[in-house]
DNA sequence: TGTAACAGGACTGCTTCGGTCCTGATTGCT
DNA sequence: AGCAATCAGGACCGAAGCAGTCCTGTTACA
């Protein structure tokens, strides 16, 4: 359980790698085949997280010939929870967020009303804490990252 | 994204009710029937559950005609992290836990590796901090809920 | 005008989960 | 001793969500 999905993962490495060439580069924007590259993320896939988190106003796109995307922010405003929301949708815990049973609403007395709001809160609490900032910090130490080095997913 | 299973919640609400038990009442047990009929909650499946649970220890079983089941700890021992790694595994948000392929192809590049490791823990801290008693105080009062009541673990 | 790149879906195969049921093993009671 | 109640553990199936791909516009630059 708690098992986070591919696409967050992939929209953190992502976004990492849109960082890394924000610094006063020729191009202040980037493509999805050239991230797609350079992250070894399939080229679809890719391409679909940055329109999701597009979408959700994490990253800004610039349409056209000469278009990209673009980080809205930086790494160390970016929280996780923010990236995990946007892709994955609203951390919520429990079930009742359909109306699969509509004794939750007219009862009162459901089991699970307040139950986990709690639990909910601390862990959003907690994910809001940590930035992107922090993850690429602690994914780069063992080998620092080189650029198109990835010998891709076979 | 981080939406719990049903049976945790399920897991939750037998427990709460495993507690609820008379002290001094007739049996110290409680079997899957009796609970499953006070939670409402179909037979085989708090059945299942209770089987889980007792399986990773957090609830005792007395086998036998006159057996059923028994809370090991008292609710406020029982952390909601301990109810979720029992029905739901381990609590790993990256795929990579089990040996399903070789691991990785290198642990040294993969990006997951550490990246998800604080966030991991993050969550970790804050789910080892609430406890069943904590939830049932949240779900109890419907009607009767105390603003001033909230924790708050700021 | 032509091309490069984003936008926003629809679609499909697959994994996982939720839920049920069956067959033993164990213990108390008659 | 025999019977009944109860847990133990797995097998099984259907449903749901997810990962991944692809197609058809729309926009902007050269
Ligand atoms: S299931 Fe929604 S309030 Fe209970
Ligand atoms: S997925 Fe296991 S180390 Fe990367």
């Amino acid at each position: 359980m708690l098992r986070l999905s591919k696409l967050t993962d992939y929209a953190v490495v992502v976004m990492v790698r849109l960082a890394e060439v924000s610094p006063g580069s020729n191009p202040d924007v980037q493509t999805s085949p050239g991230i797609a590259a350079a992250t070894g993320v399939p080229e679809p896939t890719v391409a679909k997280v940055l329109k999701t988190l597009a979408a959700t106003g994490l990253v800004t796109s610039q349409r056209g010939a000469r278009g990209g995307y673009r980080l809205a922010r930086p790494l160390h405003a970016i929280s996780v929870s923010e990236v995990i929301a946007a892709v994955d949708g609203p951390i919520a815990l429990v079930a009742c967020v359909d109306g699969s049973l509509n004794e939750c609403e007219s009862q009162g007395l459901c089991p699970v009303r307040g139950r986990w709001d709690p639990v909910n809160d601390a862990i959003e609490r907690a994910l809001s804490g940590i930035t992107l900032a922090d993850m690429r910090e602690a994914a780069v130490p063992p080998l620092f990252r080189v650029p198109a080095l990835m010998p891709a997913a076979e």
